[in-house]
DNA sequence: CATAACTCAAACATAGCTGTTTGAGATACA
DNA sequence: TGTATCTCAAACAGCTATGTTTGAGTTATG
């Protein structure tokens, strides 16, 4: 089995486990960064063979999983128009990434003892940036508050979409739910306050 | 050196070492749940054959650095009146048990491991049950936001608890700067929301 | 000061995981 | 249908981490 066959050639048995492969891959490392190979295959529903006949190491299948979910992203993410009114700019960020950001989430845990595993940083630090600029922008026009500074704001965006994959995962939180309760949720962070002496009803 | 004796007949540099032990696991755990004796013991500077001295395994560590949680958590957070206004309430319970939270983190990732680590997950999921009453309680009296539902708030709190923690270990968030925003933050997540209608300043 | 407690380098055994090989059976495809 | 690809049980090798033992040196204590 030469993994350096084109997708193009593989027969379809193959190409199905390969993807079955990555896909769970993504799925178990959001669970766990650490998660063994054996369980990776197992989740995929192939032998832990099958699964080094696809992948020749740990860091190829890390690899190509990154490269799956960069690809995703710049899918969703890159043509994201954040230009207009920063409430709406972060609204349509959240709503097209909160699910994807999950995968960058594992993949970052695991990252961690793969030395060189660059590319998947330097991708997800390029999101940090983007969410980090467009909090700074909302601030600059006092449409976010901006008594905190934004690299916290920009943890807390991250740290509920986290939160939400992990209830989603233990079944506490349904994925319509989510759609509702996480861009709410990122609003209410990054609002600005109302004035201390105002009480609400 | 005999496990049982009790720490009042230890000698001093066992003491000393003991309680480094714990405290380094403390902190390896809430970093990496998964983190190594080796590790441990090195963050605690003694050599792996002392920590296993004091510690004949892995469960063994990880039920003593329960059993201090859970003990400094009954000091900290069991005194606290949450009886009266909701905000406050909930302020209170924030500035008293952040930086307490996230070594139940690493403790409950650590336990997903070592069944029959029922001690911290029931603790913990009493201090879990603890916020969330206190959530419907203020939702109860409209002075949190009651259009979410208090399970997701609940893990919103400790969501931002655990991403200020990690801010916080990774260098990018001070404790002073913490205890600013991470109060601000929480009550923000559970304030009712402005009017669609009106327009902030 | 004498002695017991304590520490730890070195070495050992075991378990679990990664990575690899083999060959028979299954699947896909022309 | 023939053939190449693909899968995987079984087995192997190597590595890491856990848990254990030993004995010499260090530290604490009465």
């Amino acid at each position: 089995m030469t993994n350096a066959t084109t997708d193009r050639i593989r027969r379809a048995d193959a190409q199905r486990n390969r993807a079955a492969i990555i896909e769970a891959a993504l799925v178990c490392l959001a669970a766990n960064p650490r998660v063994s190979m054996t369980e990776i295959a197992h989740a995929a529903g192939v032998g832990r063979v099958t699964l080094y006949g696809h992948f020749s190491s740990r860091r190829e299948l890390l690899d190509a999983a990154a490269a799956q979910t960069i690809s995703r992203a710049d899918a969703q993410l890159a043509p994201l128009d954040l230009d207009g009114d920063a409430r709406e700019a972060l609204e349509l960020l959240v709503t097209s990434s909160w699910r994807i950001i999950d995968n960058f989430h594992g993949l970052l845990g695991a990252a961690e003892q793969e030395l060189g595993a660059d590319r998947i940083r330097e991708h997800h630090d390029q999101t940090m940036l983007r969410v980090r600029r467009l909090i700074e922008r909302g601030q600059a026009e006092a449409r976010f508050r901006s008594d905190q500074p934004a690299e916290w704001l920009t943890a807390c965006f991250f740290a509920i979409l986290h939160g939400a994959a992990t209830e989603i995962r233990e079944g506490r939180l349904s994925e319509d739910a989510a759609a509702k309760v996480i861009p709410a949720t990122v609003q209410a962070l990054v609002s600005v306050p109302a004035a201390p002496g105002s009480r609400h009803p």
